[in-house]
DNA sequence: TCCAATGTTTCGCC
DNA sequence: GGGCGAAACATTGG
């Protein structure tokens, strides 16, 4: 086992649940101390037992009896377990036997309430509750918006994150041009079952930390299937960068 | 040195 | 008060 270990890494959904799977060694460790640039009150975390770990989307979600601590890495948050790093972390725990949890550039919240209460875990893509009947249902009510700003919609699909959204269209052949009224209800189920399944395939390359060898479109040059240039733009209202071919991707309208 | 990037929240203006 | 967009947050590599 190594002494220190390090996590940086692309914070969409699977990189939380891989750091759910990480911090599992704390479920049951009492806090002894609590500090750091987050405005939350430290103190109220002193003694407290972390209880379970959870995830919603890209939120990593600390359990305690009675209320859980909500981190969001945010575009460049990091952390170290059992070491740190000259940086002011936002949240700083530490454990008996010198063992240590340190968060940096996330940003950080308190949930007093029941997590059902916040959560819909039917929109969450690494959920066993996912449901693409309530995402299909959701996207019914906003038609004219642009797909890749769906995708993007984390009440819709909580953990798709920009990667996630460029290689999902791209693997359904749909042009991110494309409006949700537009595309047929076949290929929105079809892009839903993609989803999940580019999801988790991203969360075993993650693992392995191969997860760009297999971008088939996102920073990519030319396109794997026709050799047509991809273009590189930023779309929708979120003018998130996209990658995609006008060649192979439909645009619906 | 400057810019862009896997993201979200907050603020100010109309 | 809603909608919108800019700014803020902060790190890193190209």
């Amino acid at each position: 086992m190594p002494i220190y270990q390090i996590y940086q890494f692309m914070p969409e959904g699977p990189s939380i649940v891989i750091a759910k799977e990480e911090l599992q060694q704390f479920i049951g460790k009492r806090i002894l101390t609590a500090s750091g640039s987050s405005k939350i009150e430290m103190n109220r975390l002193k003694n407290k037992k972390i209880i379970g770990i959870k995830t919603f989307g890209k939120h990593l979600l600390l359990c305690f009896d009675g209320f859980t601590i909500r981190i969001h890495f945010l575009m460049f948050g990091k952390y170290f377990i059992n070491s740190s790093k000259p940086l002011k972390p936002t949240l700083a725990l530490t454990f008996a036997r010198g063992k240590e949890l340190n968060f940096y550039t996330s940003a950080i919240t308190m949930i007093e309430v029941p997590l059902e209460e916040v959560y819909d875990w039917t929109a969450d893509v690494m959920n066993e509750n996912w449901s693409a009947t309530s995402a299909k249902k959701k996207m019914k009510k906003m038609p004219e918006r642009m797909i890749v700003d769906i995708l993007l919609d984390q009440e819709i699909f909580a953990g798709v994150g920009n990667i996630i959204k460029n290689e999902v269209l791209y693997r359904t052949k749909i042009h991110p041009t494309s409006l949700g009224g537009d595309i047929p209800p076949k290929k929105i189920t079809e892009l839903c079952k993609e989803v999940i399944i580019y999801t988790f395939q991203f969360l075993e390359w993650k693992k392995i930390s191969q997860l760009a060898k297999y971008w088939e479109v996102y920073t990519k040059k030319k396109c794997k299937r026709d050799g047509s240039v991809i273009k590189k733009g930023y779309l929708g209202k979120g003018q998130r960068r996209t990658y995609f071919c006008d060649a192979c991707q439909v645009v619906y309208a």
